[in-house]
DNA sequence: GGAAACCCTGCAGTGGCTTGAGAGTCAAGC
DNA sequence: GCTTGACTCTCAAGCCACTGCAGGGTTTCC
């Protein structure tokens, strides 16, 4: 029945997804994309792993919980596998990830402050012809293709990229 | 020549894109799911735009740029479509996003934190082995993988939404 | 009349997964 | 031995909001 020695460090990969809160389709896809090593198989082609996967699957998701690319990651995981280089590269990644949040919260701060104003502009009660918030987006809209068209350079839509990311919402119905 | 009268205020997809500061590629995208209406067309199949048409994408636009989904705005385009009800449900739609931006940010202060003690780990010059970057992300994989066993549930990864996503890293090379 | 600039449709790609179909495997209970 | 249900496998498609490209047609300017 047992397919492999060393049962008591050896999991399948139920066991390893539970143990790492991550769902087994995406260890498969960590597996694809070369972030986690082919494993072993049994006889029935089930995947096998052991403790050190754990590990560098751990590190792979709290590097994520961190909001770095799977990209980052790659390179952060070259880091670890070459272990004579010099840190300097990690660091300047870690720096530049910095940048990139700190960037990203700004922009929120600014979209914060002018939906909040925006949402002060509605007395609750009113009928839709009047209501304010849908006027102050029509305005804002008049004032920023007026503007943009003169700035010749639009908000931080362009250039967005998929990273620093979205996880609000979690909970809408 | 001219395909069509008032030529004054129509124009084509170009000069719409233009005074949007939209990509011509969006704004078809937009037709296609159903957030501009179909257009008229030329004899040659061109589409013709009339100045409603620039209220409505700026409209549009000026959503996106407050970092709302086209669901949202689809929504918010029925509340001006319907001006007869009550605009509560644009109150609450802009209160629930609202809480989902401020929300974003707090988890990316929280990350932020977490990023920039990390990176006061490492000493420059250091050896990999010895990278204290590379060590905490470690440790705190370890811990976390312990915690989020216990604790049963994860970091802000699980349940993202496309939703007050990224745009920063916009320069990245 | 020819080149450049515009327009059309349709499809593929982006990131980081998630979901689903359809099939095989395994342990427990009867 | 047989069934049931939980687990695993592969492969493919879907999500979001676009963007880019191929391959064609049209218009405009010189």
């Amino acid at each position: 029945m047992c397919k492999y020695r060393d049962s008591g460090v050896m999991m399948k990969i139920g066991e390893l997804a539970h143990a790492t809160q991550t769902q087994a389709e995406t260890i498969r896809y960590y597996e694809r994309e070369g972030l986690l090593p082919s494993t072993a198989r049994t006889s029935s082609n089930y995947r096998m792993y052991e403790t050190s996967h754990v590990q560098r699957l751990s590190f792979i998701r709290h590097c994520r919980s961190l909001d770095m690319t799977l990209a980052e990651i790659r390179i952060l995981l070259q880091f670890k596998d070459a272990p004579s280089e010099n840190c300097a590269g990690v660091n300047d990644l870690l720096d530049a990830h910095i940048g990139h949040v700190a960037a990203r919260i700004r922009e929120l701060r600014a979209l914060e402050r002018e939906l909040k104003r925006l949402r002060e502009q509605c007395v609750s009660g009113n009928a839709l012809a009047a209501c304010g918030i849908l006027q102050g987006l029509d305005l804002a809209s008049r004032h920023q293709s007026l503007r943009s068209a003169a700035h010749g350079h639009a908000s931080h839509i362009h250039g967005a990229h998929p990273h620093v990311r979205a996880s609000a919402k979690s909970a809408k119905t």
